[in-house]
Parts: structure tokens; C-alpha cells; sequence
RNA sequence: UCAAGAUUCCAU
């Protein structure tokens, strides 16, 4: 059973749950008789696919059958229902398995704060953080950075840095991912300054900062238009044979294009093409290269790079084609705006919200407010809800017009689709 | 041998 438990693993990993599926039928035929293990991996490998329906199903046949499941099996199955939005559903199970009698460890309680975090409910985070500790389950370095993490993304970064405190006082040791929580979070809000002391203080306390750390505070410095200085962290990363990745590259790129050096950019995207060069470029350094571009009114250039990389097979998405999109209508040349939409519509990229708003505010800077409004309306004949940023750009473009009246319409009709104005 | 946390892309 152990061995075969460690394929169905590997089946999982790779992303291939129907041989998992498969190999896991067999057992039951051959007298390898699955244990608990087994089904958990089972089941936490079809909430990894999205498949949380499947994975449910699974569930309630152990319920029906001897192995019946345990702590893994409702924290993998929580985890699962969680990261496909039905967080509610996930606070079932924890209610399903306290009847039971089976008592939620720190990994239950940190994948529904995680959760619960993520939809930007820290309210609901925090009053299962208090949760636990009144059902004396102690968080852990997970916990902690799931809260930490949270408060950064809702400016609370001044509660976050004293979180790291808190949990050292707590005698729970923080982690390089801690860190780069904390690092990423405080660069989010502006303050690459103190993320660079993040880095040297975790240095002091013998945590190794990784890549990902690294990239997280060129991120921000590089946001801030310290390039220089992201620069820095770079030769530091080499200094301590840290490789930078195609992220710490990317990274770099837009940095160097949002300051302008557009020249650097392209010198280091050839470097990144070269045969002889480890890393190669991916989509996101296309598409921050082709939009440093175009703000700087290069389109033509654009155009040029995404056309050859096609050629040669490279994969582009539908955000290199909102970039060029937008590119287009600023340069006043709807005809092709339009042109490249149902391209790319027709070679199968769905457009997403912001292929809309790109449109609609870009028609409607153009004078082609009616235009606009078509797009608008048979998105809402088709049954989908425009978002607030559609209706905003609308809004802003009847303003201009002063057609207020039909600006207060839209704005009463956001109301009636339950749309919070922003 | 099974479960939870971190970094880069587009628009208002």
C-alpha cells in the first residue's frame, strides 16, 4: 500500500487524477485494500484539479464505507471546497466534523483563514484565529503569515509588522515565507524602504531569504522608480549565489521600461532571447515589453515583436492582445483596435472584463459613445453583468457629454443589479 | 506515503 500510495501521489502531482483514479480502482480488485492515506490523496488531488464535485463524491463514499475519513481528509477536502469559492461550504464541514467529535487542527483552521483572507474578509479571519486559540490550537508560522498577509493587501501593514512580533513573543519562529509575506506586503503599500529592512533583519536572525524574497522587494523598489537600487539587490542576490528567475527578469524589464530606460528594457529582453542565456523569456516579459512600447507611443515596434514571437511559436495570451488593444484606440486607430479584438477572438482567446472596459472607455474617448453603448448593452443581453469599472467608464464618458441624465440612469441601474458604486 | 501560507502582465 505504501508504494502505491507514493504513485498515486505522483499521478496527482502531475496533474493526471483520472490515473490516479485508475490505479486507485485497481487496488480495491487486486487485494491492495486502499487505506486512509490512499483516499486522501485521492481526494486532495481532485481538489488541487478543481474537480471539488468529485472530490466530495469520494467523501461521502469513505463516509458510507470503513475507512471512514479523518483529520486529513476534512482539511484537504476544506482547502479544496475553499479555494473554489464555496467558503461556506468549507465552514460546514468544520461544524460536519466537531459533531463528529473529530477535533480541527491548525491546518483546518489555516486553510478557511486563508480563505476567509483572501475574499477580504479579515473580520471572519481573525474571529476563527480567536477561535482557535479558545479551542487551545496553537497557530503556527501558516497561520500567522495567512493574517499578515491579509492585513498588508488592506493597508494594515503597520498591523502585520507588529504581527511578526507577536508571534516571535508566541515563541513561533518566523519562516522565509513569513518574511516574504511581510516584505511583499509592505512593498505593496509603498514602503520598499522597510521591506529592505525586512530582508537584513531576517539575515540577523539566520533566515535565508530565497528568490522569491528577493524578487519581492525588486518588485517594489522597482515600483517606487528606484531601479538603481533594485539593481543593488540584484548583485547582492549574485554575491550570495542566489539565481534570479524569469520573475526577478520580468521584474527588471518593467521596472527599467517604467522609468523610461526603454533602450535597457529591449537590451535585456535580447539578452533573455539568447541562445546561450539559461532563462528564457515567458509571456509576462512580452507583454511588459510590448507595453513599455507602447507608452511610449512605439506601436509600431509592439506589433513588430508580438508578430515574430508568434511566428516562432511563442505563446501569447489575451493580455499581450489588451495591451495592443489599448495601444491602438490610444493611438486614435480604432479600425485596427477592433480588428486585432475579433483576431484574437478567433483564434480562440476569450475576452476577458478588461478587454471590455479597454474598449468601451477607449470608444468612448473617441467620440464613439454609441459604439460603447452597443458593446454595453449586448454584454447585458447576453446575461452578463457589466462590472463597476464598465459602468464607471461609461458613466465618465456621458458625464463628458453631459448627457447626465442617462449618466443617472446607469448609476440607478447599478443600484437595481446590486453593483456597489465605488 | 496524505492536508494549510509568499514574488512579476493589461483597463476606469
Amino acid at each position: 500500500v505504501y508504494n502505491v500510495n507514493l504513485v498515486l501521489k505522483g499521478f496527482c502531482q502531475s496533474g493526471d487524477c483520472d490515473k490516479a483514479m485508475g490505479l486507485f480502482c485497481q487496488m480495491k480488485r487486486n487485494c491492495v485494500l486502499p487505506d486512509s492515506i490512499s483516499y486522501n490523496t485521492i481526494v486532495n488531488g481532485l481538489c488541487k484539479a478543481k474537480r471539488s464535485v468529485e472530490a466530495r463524491d469520494l467523501f461521502e463514499a469513505m463516509k458510507a464505507g470503513d475507512c471512514k475519513p479523518n483529520l486529513v481528509t476534512f482539511s484537504a477536502l476544506i482547502d479544496g471546497l475553499c479555494k473554489n469559492g464555496e467558503v461556506e461550504e468549507g465552514l460546514d464541514l468544520l461544524e460536519e466534523m466537531e459533531k463528529k467529535g473529530l477535533e480541527a487542527n491548525v491546518f483546518v483552521y489555516s486553510a478557511l483563514i486563508s480563505a476567509f483572507c483572501n475574499k477580504g474578509e479579515i473580520e471572519r479571519g481573525k474571529q476563527l484565529f480567536d477561535e482557535m486559540l479558545g479551542k487551545n490550537v496553537t497557530p503556527n508560522v501558516v497561520t500567522y503569515s495567512c493574517l499578515m498577509h491579509a492585513l498588508c493587501k488592506t493597508g494594515k501593514w503597520q498591523e502585520a509588522s507588529q504581527m511578526l512580533n507577536d508571534m516571535t513573543t508566541s515563541r513561533v519562529h518566523p519562516d522565509v515565507v513569513a518574511y516574504t509575506v511581510l516584505a511583499d506586503g509592505l512593498c505593496k503599500n509603498g514602503r520598499a524602504s522597510d521591506a529592505v529592512k525586512v530582508l537584513d533583519l531576517m539575515v540577523q536572525k539566520g533566515e535565508e531569504p530565497n528568490t522569491l524574497t528577493y524578487n519581492a522587494v525588486i518588485n517594489g523598489l522597482c515600483k517606487e522608480g528606484r531601479v538603481d537600487d533594485a539593481l543593488k539587490i540584484l548583485e547582492m542576490m549574485a554575491k550570495k549565489g542566489k539565481k534570479p528567475d524569469v520573475v526577478t527578469y520580468n521584474t527588471l524589464l518593467k521596472g527599467l521600461s517604467g522609468v523610461g530606460k526603454i533602450e535597457e528594457a529591449m537590451e535585456l529582453w535580447e539578452l533573455l532571447l539568447s541562445k546561450e542565456f539559461h532563462i528564457k523569456p515567458d509571456v509576462f516579459t512580452l507583454n511588459f515589453l510590448i507595453q513599455g512600447l507602447c507608452k511610449e507611443r512605439r506601436l509600431g515596434d509592439a506589433v513588430r515583436i508580438y508578430s515574430t514571437m508568434v511566428q516562432r511559436g511563442f505563446q501569447v495570451n489575451i493580455v499581450t492582445y489588451n495591451i495592443l488593444i489599448d495601444g491602438y484606440l490610444n493611438a486614435g486607430k480604432i479600425t485596427k483596435a477592433l480588428e486585432l479584438w475579433k483576431y484574437a477572438v478567433d483564434l480562440g482567446f476569450s475576452p476577458n472584463s478588461v478587454t471590455c472596459t479597454i474598449l468601451i472607455d477607449g470608444l468612448c474617448r473617441m467620440q464613439m459613445l454609441r459604439m460603447a453603448k452597443g458593446l454595453f448593452n449586448k454584454k447585458r443581453a447576453s446575461g452578463v453583468r457589466p462590472t463597476v469599472i464598465e459602468y464607471n467608464a461609461l458613466m465618465a464618458s456621458l458625464c463628458r457629454e453631459s448627457s447626465l441624465e442617462q449618466a443617472r440612469n446607469l448609476f440607478q441601474e447599478m443600484r437595481n443589479v446590486n453593483h456597489d458604486p465605488d
